[in-house]
DNA sequence: TCTAGGTAATGCGATATCGTATTACTATTA
DNA sequence: TAATAGTAATACGATATCGCATTACCTAGA
């Protein structure tokens, strides 16, 4: 295997597949993915995982600490650091929840969703050449992954 | 959404569906994975990333850390870290190239055989649990995702 | 064989992640 | 309404990650 290769090939190829499981899979799939992003955007200043964080921030949705560390399964200091970070850049502001005093929610500020714009554009690229790759199949994809989702959530809420 | 929720209905659910993308999606059902298999090995004393690796080196493949590097899409410094991390632990050992005196293939000892198996068994129950809950579809989804793999790697490396 | 350019790996330093313990508040029970 | 338990968020400290610069080695060209 080491010795030689007789095509072109990456080396994920070479290595499995016997070794693979579906959640082996996941993480293998989402390191690359992960970098692929991180490249992608960079020059943006933001990298991958706050990319997306900034982009749920951006679709609307309130989102408490709470709500962040569910979402994106991290633990809640993990995220307590993020929205400090966030807001040390001007990127975000803390909404007050007047029902209950410990909470708030986080909002992208004006800054916020340039920087999240500037990102996205830099972002669509590689998400194009994806989509394009994968052709009629990345409906199917996202439908799996969804569906991984619910279950690997089923799991960890038993 | 954080008034009531009508059902029980996990956070992931709440959020989306019309934010994602098939990379976004990967990322999202990374970290959900990625935490459930943390916390399920967690008593092994190895984390994901690091059961993911052990995993490769127990299947037999001999790895330079450049080939872990390129295989997990990791920078090469952070291979440098686990490397010297498990060699600490005692449960991997460097191989030198005779063909090349800068580079050597990492090599799991007896004791770094066990911790992985160790944490193989606190790993088997997630896994089968989610792919029992997958049935059929779960052939379906480690295509899709090596596909997106193969895609992702072409990206990065054109 | 010398030199220039490439590649394998690492040291170091900056910053990120996350576990443990803590604070501040809310909900529940009596 | 006091006491107890539960929940939202954070401070702090330990360790991990990774970019930049560097070392050691290999390869190609003249």
């Amino acid at each position: 295997m080491s010795e030689h290769s007789p095509q072109a090939e990456t080396v994920a190829d070479k290595i499995d597949p016997g070794l693979g499981n579906v959640l082996f899979d996941v993480w293998l799939v989402s390191r690359a993915v992960h970098a692929l992003i991180d490249d992608a955007i960079r020059s943006s200043g933001l990298d991958a995982d706050e990319f997306a964080i900034y982009s749920v921030l951006a679709s609307g949705t309130p989102m408490t600490p709470s709500d962040l560390a569910d979402w994106m399964a991290a633990p809640p200091t993990t995220v307590s650091s993020y929205v400090k970070r966030f807001e040390r850049r001007g990127h975000v502001r803390r909404v007050q929840n007047p029902e209950d005093r410990r909470s708030y929610s986080v909002e992208l500020t004006a800054a916020g969703r340039e920087a999240h714009h500037a990102a996205g554009a830099l972002f669509r690229p590689a998400l194009d050449h994806v989509d394009k790759a994968l052709e009629e199949s990345a409906g199917d994809t996202r439908q799996r992954l969804l569906e991984l989702r619910r279950v690997v959530d089923t799991f960890a809420t038993d």
